[in-house]
DNA sequence: AAAAACGTGTGATATTTTCTAACATGATTG
DNA sequence: CAATCATGTTAGAAAATATCACACGTTTTT
């Protein structure tokens, strides 16, 4: 899935493409731009470049547009959305530190000493 | 898989991109259109617009001309291919037809008939 | 060998596309 | 009502692309 994701992303587009395509106004395409919604690439003539995913994107602005939401607003979704992408690579990145192990470590042994002691009569099934 | 391959085939890429994913020079590629190896599209202003189809063709051309392969012998390959995608796609069109069905069981007919009789001593395996 | 055909480079000129910047405008919004 | 938002429009400049013609080194034909 590395691929396609590569495709996606590559910048092959010109403006007049993406405005056929998401039936956008080269205005409103250079205006998402200004608001930081989409960071189309430049070619060595400075015209901007589109990916597929950046397509993808507008469509999307489109919808929330639609569905009455203003750029401020779908800025800060993406905002979000990002934030949350990071921290899930980061996870991936280094799953577990030292203190991460031995903090597990530590309630599993909590865990053992519960069972095997202190087991009153109301003790919770399971 | 037919999305896919309408999105394969749709043009949207101008002769500037194509000059880069491929590494063919804009004369090489107006040149093989020419000899009427590939077919662009042109919007409303003249303008070549390319599929990813038409990129893959060209990449495929640029190996045939590598190995020696000419103009005339590449738009020939090109020509039987497309015969038999012609072909295929008509046999798949109407599967069998009437005639086919009778001469398909008097074929049968006879293998059998072979079978029961006339075996020689030499009778091939199977 | 001379001539012709191939595949490509290059240059000139015209047209189209895209860029930025500015001003205009109807619809909210404070 | 004044300001902001999202978009349209226009102007002028730069970039990309189109066609056409000529050049040129390599094969291929005659």
């Amino acid at each position: 899935m590395k691929e396609k994701e590569l495709r996606r992303s590559l910048a092959v587009l010109p403006i007049g493409t993406v405005m056929k395509l998401t039936n956008l106004s080269a205005r409103q395409i250079r205006y998402y731009e200004e608001q930081d919604l989409i960071t189309p690439e430049r070619n060595a003539g400075n015209r901007r470049m589109f990916s597929l995913n950046d397509v993808d994107r507008l469509l999307e602005i489109k919808d929330y547009l639609a569905d009455g939401i203003n750029m401020a607003g779908i800025k800060e979704l993406y905002a979000l959305q990002q934030q949350r992408a990071e921290q899930k690579q980061a996870d991936l990145a280094k799953p577990l530190t030292d203190r991460d192990v031995r903090r597990i470590l530590q309630d599993e042994f909590l865990n053992l000493g519960r069972l095997q002691s202190d087991k009153g009569p109301n003790y919770p099934a399971h």
